[in-house]
DNA sequence: TGTCAACACGAAACCGTTTTCGTGAGTTTC
DNA sequence: GAAACTCACGAAAACGGTTTCGTGTTGACA
């Protein structure tokens, strides 16, 4: 790189200290006109533009957000990060992105290497290998040493930080009573294994919604899908049970099953109704498109880092951590409609 | 932030001076064995972490990449920024991701924050509004301040610089020849404005193609698409021409394109073949699921991160810019099959 | 006993900036 | 004409490390 000019070169080529110069490029009273004026225009011309090192080391603030996700080729996390670098831009600050991929390994050495002191604070959505070990020392020893963290979507509740989170639960029995309206009554839930906690939560509100219906869950009919293995595979056994409705917590497992369902000579929405959840492209796309909850990622984002700023901001202050809850839509496509 | 510990803390605590607790952490040979051990298992026990700001400064590296990219909420990019951090992080460098939202002035607002010190080297796509207004000179600053830049797919020749792109000509020639070789001979193209190069070069490849086959080109067939309108509504017009097959240079024109075909009641691929671009998810899950041509995104944020890295190395080097050329692959899915 | 090398450690400069606290010169004030 | 005050600027410390270059103490050797 260029040899860059500095607050240092400017003062020795004009004879005057750095805090001269430093000054009148602050505009500080202190030192006249003139100086200011030749100063300025000295600067000006080289293109001088303060080293953010330097300030950084000297605030003691990087201005500069962490984010870890366990992934990032996936409609939801994407729309995640556009919210928090839209809210990060709106007050100042930049954010360093990372993924754990899912990998309990990387998720520890990455925080380890955020918080270093390259950022004034972290947001993260835990990695699935995380939450099956339930080793969360990682966290723990972030928050004892005070760094501001933001957890969202995939979260502990005994971690003391903020936390953002769509209503799962609420979005689980939404997405159910939906089919249950449509006269659905033998409802698949294609699922994650329920370390996942997001998969548990709505599976309880599936369940609930089955429940207020006094319809009884049938184990056969629910699947934890392992992402590991096939994934058509697995789903392939709740046609045996004879279905009319299916729903899946995530677009891909929606999409793969409506894909299987039409295989297996069902039309949908006629014979089965389909939702998913996450409303990305796919959902948007596939024919029939497929009913979704919506689960504003944009918005998530743009919370968790408002929350996070504020901490950042009121350091000093004792808090009790706050958690804010998004609601979550249904978004009505073709995939659904009342049984004939 | 609770009160870091810092080597002038632990000096102070052991007795020492910082030059001898700074050694004895690195294991100097200078120091002997009873003060590293001291030294070593007090930092350990009140688990120092030296500052990476001081580090940055001190070294004048930030071992930080900045990424600009002009979205995030799909597919491709997504791909290359996996690619690019997983490269960077082989090589010890996190990334700074930030957009542009294909907006030319947070472009150029971007480019100055992160040419402030705060990255060693910048890979970039450029925003579709600066490959509008042609305005490239925030990136040829970038190159006279020697700053090392790297442009992948969305590139701009005459910026002295790395570029990794893929070879858009030759895979659209490849798309559009498959469609030939399935007998296709009307085929429609949905492609960019074409100041987005990638979708001019990809429009070159499919005229090269027909030419190559005797059909001339039919202007009534291709569609550049605003995005700023309804993408449904300018693809329609292209049935009326009878067409018997589709390219479109990305998967949501595909996808958009499939569904208009099916609502007019054709049959694809039999009445139908059509081929996109991107070998994203939609593609993947639509039914049918889409013929396409793969970017391989990964690949090409590897490498570009690569480059640039060899770049920041380096640094003193004169250097002619390379360029890498990225191949692309046909995709068989089902939606293209020889017409009957 | 004087010389020299090895050893173990410290002082100080340095990276680029900000900021506090002088300080000398000139100007008012009584 | 001395005290007080303003003005315009500089010296130095600080942020947290690394690194070069001493330097005082030992011990070996002639």
């Amino acid at each position: 790189m260029k040899q860059k000019i500095t607050i240092k070169t400017i003062a020795k080529e004009l004879g005057v200290s750095t805090s001269t110069v430093s000054k009148a490029l602050k505009d500080s009273h202190e030192i006249s006109a003139e100086t200011k004026e030749r100063i300025q225009a000295y600067a000006n011309y080289y293109n001088y533009k303060p080293n953010h090192l330097a300030l950084q080391l000297r605030n003691q603030k990087t201005k500069v957000i962490g984010v870890i996700l366990p992934k990032i080729v996936h409609h939801f996390f994407s729309t995640v990060i556009m919210g928090i670098e839209e809210g990060a831009n709106l007050k100042g600050y930049n954010i360093m992105v990372c993924f754990s991929n899912e990998s309990y390994k990387k998720e520890v050495e990455t925080l380890k290497v955020l918080s270093n002191g390259s950022v004034d604070g972290i947001i993260v959505s835990i990695a699935s290998e995380t939450l099956e070990n339930k080793d969360f020392k990682h966290f723990k020893e972030l928050v004892s040493e005070e760094i501001p963290l933001v957890l969202f979507d995939r979260v502990v509740e005994d971690i003391l930080c903020d936390k953002v989170v769509v209503d799962d639960v609420g979005a689980g029995y939404k997405a159910t009573k939906h089919l249950l309206e449509n006269g659905r009554e033998k409802i698949a839930l294609i699922t994650t294994p329920n370390h996942v906690n997001v998969g548990a939560l709505r599976r309880q509100g599936y369940e609930k919604a089955l429940i207020e219906s006094y319809i009884k869950t049938n184990k056969n009919i629910i699947v934890e899908i392992d992402e590991e293995k096939d994934i058509k595979l697995q789903i392939e056994k709740v046609f045996d049970y004879g279905i009319d409705g299916i729903f899946a917590v995530n677009e891909i497992y929606a999409a793969n099953a409506m894909k299987l369902a039409k295989e297996k000579g069902n039309k949908v929405p006629e014979d089965i109704s389909v939702i998913g959840f996450t409303d990305g492209l796919i959902s948007e796309y596939s024919s029939p498109s497929i009913t979704t909850i919506a689960q504003h990622g944009f918005i998530m984002g743009k919370q968790a880092v408002e929350l996070l700023i504020e901490r950042i901001d009121k350091e000093a202050e004792v808090y009790k951590p706050k958690k804010i809850v998004i609601s979550s839509d249904l978004k009505l496509r073709e995939s659904t409609k009342p049984s004939s």
